[in-house]
DNA sequence: CTGTTTTCTTGATAATTGTCAAGAAATACT
DNA sequence: AGTATTTCTTGACAATTATCAAGAAAACAG
């Protein structure tokens, strides 16, 4: 719960009642490894943040492979954006990497609170457009023509991931395959 | 100017008040073919809709290689919303395909059509999201393994933009060469 | 309309990556 | 700890793609 409102805290001094209106209408989840959080195809009717553990998110084509998208930890929002505000199915499944924590709030209790508190529309652009950045610099990395840079590039920015979750999802998340990935890591 | 209304009637219904604010904060910009409407790197205090042209979208990385990003037609917003919302610079370039007559807001003027009319918050949230389903797309676009399959699935999509944009672009959006390319459309 | 520039195609070759298969290493389970 | 399962590595070969080079086609400018 306090790490909901330090993540908060950090774009806004929150004040003791808007404090209490989040605490209030907070849920807890726990999820064990494997456990799927969000479904591709559901409706979302509300978003998590995750106090504790690792996510994956990926989708599946039609022709049944699975494509990596991206990877969530600790103290980060999980939220398909889109499918929450436009009531879309969500084009992504997300899935237990470990053992996970998560805290959620309903779609309906985050616009009551927008409504209530109105000066937390600007807090929400700001993690939106952060979150824009971030989703443009994984668009980049995935630009990269040579698998070899496509790894060394993900092995500076984030080496938490690279020594946190097995490396047949890092080669998927990269466009690889496990066997190609295993190479490039060999190599150098 | 009528493109730009008939784009936010789209969403919601303007009263007079809010039709003239729009009206009176914009203005209008003629770009000619090869021209730069935004600079990579640069800070942006400005929004842009297109009213005629196309303009292409790309990040140069290290190396000097361009990466072609994605492209803008007319009736549709270009903006960075990271760099118009946080003032951070530009992560790319847009220069125009063709002579493009454009229409500008500036971020000043922004924050006070959203400030005295809030309702639109809810409209750009919209907007937004509506955004981050098309990017969405492009990712996953972006992962199908096979060039072949991947500008099959660009045809399939996005016609129009394969009849517009010199091939040399489409390869770099695609992430191929231009030789790839070629060679991939004279198949089937 | 004509020459110039840009874009697109085609060919030959090299480099990269995928695929299939098998074994090693690490992790999970009881 | 010992077994089962999953993950990772390595090898051989095939397929795809990049690179370099040159020419054809199309677009542009005067």
């Amino acid at each position: 719960m306090q790490q909901v409102i330090d993540f908060i805290s950090g774009y806004i001094k929150m004040s003791e009642e808007e404090l209490h209106f989040i605490a209030d209408n907070l849920q807890f989840t726990s999820f064990e490894k494997g456990e799927i959080l969000l479904q591709q195809g559901h409706i979302l009717n509300k978003m998590a943040f995750i106090i504790k553990g690792a996510v994956r998110g990926y989708y599946t084509d039609e022709s049944g492979t699975e494509h990596t998208l991206g990877f969530a930890l600790e103290n980060q929002p999980l939220v398909a954006f889109d499918s929450f505000t436009q009531q879309t199915p969500i084009g992504f499944t997300s899935v237990a990497l470990e053992n996970t924590e998560t805290i959620w709030i309903s779609q309906s209790a985050f616009y009551n609170f927008l409504e209530t508190y109105p000066r937390y529309e600007k807090v929400l652009r700001t993690i939106i457009s952060e979150y824009m950045t971030i989703e443009g610099e994984k668009t980049k990395l995935l630009r990269i023509v040579s698998a070899k840079e496509r790894y060394k590039a993900l092995l500076e920015t984030h080496p938490e991931l690279v020594k946190r979750v097995p490396l047949k999802y890092i080669a998927s998340y990269l466009g690889m395959t496990t066997e190609n990935l295993s190479r490039v890591r060999s190599q150098k």
